[in-house]
DNA sequence: ATGAAAGCGCTAACAT
DNA sequence: ATGTTAGCGCTTTCAT
């Protein structure tokens, strides 16, 4: 059934058809009724290819993030992808892992499909933040069509980043640490990302304003692995530390359950503060104080810019949004 | 730049771009590589709209899911992403929400869009399981194309089911639990789905075969939120149990909560067994048991067939796939 | 307001 | 082995 059909059907040519069925205001109320009508009838639907090709577009964005089995992506995609369906758009979904080559080879391969825009999700998209060379991919890309990086900044001629303050709010959540009388606060991460870079900028100089050393032993990087922090924190004999800051729930969970081996009571013994406010942080004893970036703020942004730039419309180039800290676990701050 | 431009600037004619293209043994070798450089130097994509249109196929698969910010459907989804992309097909994703009406309106909409298959994952999709009413969208969407259920099982034909035995895995750790000295064991699920209900059924089954009573009252549904389990939990204090199931870790989270508030010892007083085998059980305090219903397993099968249906090939219409006791927290069985 | 017809860029049957 | 050409089903000028 096509529109050969249904012109047929409903006595009219297809350009008719063709009107109806984009809407257009050319077309007799009534011969529009009479052409749905025959639509309807025998539940025709235009070839999505056929379209594509005349329009050049299949309605469809690109959604680009390294692994969405991980929570804090997973919760922006349902986001995205909900906001975007309600558009009228269709989301294909790449998880492109956290290598430089194999992001560069996702955005080249999801480009060939035509979509309309491009949206990745992480701050491993992030490169260092700004116009370092590992970012020159997306600025490919974006030669091509808009790229909106969620929680990453990126900076280029049709790139637009929402990211969250992750150096503000990190350098506020330490300062409390320190204020409550912490010396010896772990920095826990598990990647380079422009992100845990950010949160490491907050974490150092909030050290260095209160008057402590920046250590290079209290930087830890490891697996996001609950056990497997555990055990690296408990094979660590020597390093001594009073508090845990860490760049994702995940990490800090694994710091609680290193307190539990030790026997350390949280937080009067060992204080935790993670990132990203995931169910992980209130399924552990004690739940969590952890700081919200916010990702459904950021991915709001996002889908309200992307629908005005496909409607030419424009938009800032960077939008920061404030993470916010939810206090849970906090006996001194 | 388009087929046109290769076929002139090569000296050849389209087809034969088409069929280097394509891989199409007939051509020389020579022409090919002079094909393929001048396509590697103007770096050319074929249309995929028109290819698609040529072909009625555009090499993607639609994942349909309730909700992929939960973290079982996020794996399976990651997943089969990744398998699926290896052989060359991109993913639509659409998250489908609960509802029934929301649910055929799904499969409607990402049908629209010519995905070769589809692919339903989580046991919402599958009724009350077999051929009930409920499930006619889908037989209907597999009119025209395969449809595939992870963790479902609908009837029908061109309809395939991969799930896992959890009727069997419920009964068995039910059974457990009786022997091991528990008499009022709380079922704790947040669905009225097949796979809620066949966990059901392994529960009643296994206190009539050990001659224990089935109480309505011993039945709880509720949301799957740690707190508000925890807190419908310490609501009913006219309610006694020494153990609960529950048909998600989430659900068994909420439950541990519990226990803390009321300061039960787990599993001395009470015995919390979850299901999925997700992060979320091991970033509780105890630890919990619980049953893996080993979803990659299920997600492969389901791509492996998949493939072969795609060359016509046959594949058993069902599989069921056992699931594995994981056990952590266990002094007593 | 409606129709005729020329693309859109590709595939594949057919011809050479 | 290679080329010619007719679709694929739609959008969109350009007539009327």
């Amino acid at each position: 059934m096509n529109i050969y059909d249904i012109a047929r059907l409903a006595g009219v040519s297809i350009a008719t058809v063709s009107r109806v069925v984009n809407d257009s205001p050319r077309v007799s109320e009534k011969t529009k009724q009479k052409v749905l009508a025959v639509m309807k009838e025998n539940d025709y639907t235009p070839n999505v290819f056929a379209r594509g090709l005349g329009l050049d577009s299949m309605q469809s964005i690109g959604i680009v993030c390294p692994d969405v089995s991980d929570v804090y992506m997973a919760g922006a995609v349902a986001f995205l992808e909900h906001r975007l369906r309600g558009y009228g758009y269709d989301c294909i979904l790449y998880c492109s892992g956290y290598q430089q080559e194999k992001k560069e080879r996702a955005l080249e391969l999801i480009q060939k499909k035509r979509i309309d825009a491009l949206v990745l999700v992480g701050s491993t998209y992030a490169g260092r933040g700004g116009d370092d060379d590992s970012t020159g991919y997306i600025r490919e890309a974006a030669e091509n069509i808009p790229v909106f990086l969620i929680n990453g900044k990126v900076t280029g001629k049709n790139i637009y980043s929402a990211y969250s303050t992750d150096s503000d709010s990190s350098y506020d959540v330490v300062s409390k640490m320190i204020e409550s009388g912490r010396r010896r606060i772990l920095f826990l991460t598990d990647s380079g990302s422009y992100s845990a870079n950010q949160k490491l900028e907050g974490y150092e100089k909030a050290l260095r304003e209160h008057g402590l050393p920046v250590l290079g032993e209290l930087k830890l990087r490891t697996r996001n692995e609950v056990h497997y922090v555990r055990d690296i924190l408990l094979s660590r004999r020597a390093l001594v530390f009073d508090s845990v800051f860490a760049t994702d729930d995940g990490l800090a969970v694994g710091a609680v359950k290193y307190a539990h081996a030790r026997g350390l009571k949280i937080p009067q013994e060992l204080c935790i503060v993670g990132y990203n406010n995931s169910v992980y942080s209130i399924c552990c004893e004690p739940e969590l104080t952890t700081i919200d970036n916010t990702s459904e703020k950021l991915c709001n942004i996002t889908v309200d810019n992307l629908m005005k730039v496909l409607k030419g419309e424009a938009v800032p180039e960077e939008v920061p949004v404030q993470c916010v800290l939810v206090k849970r676990c906090t006996t001194d701050f």
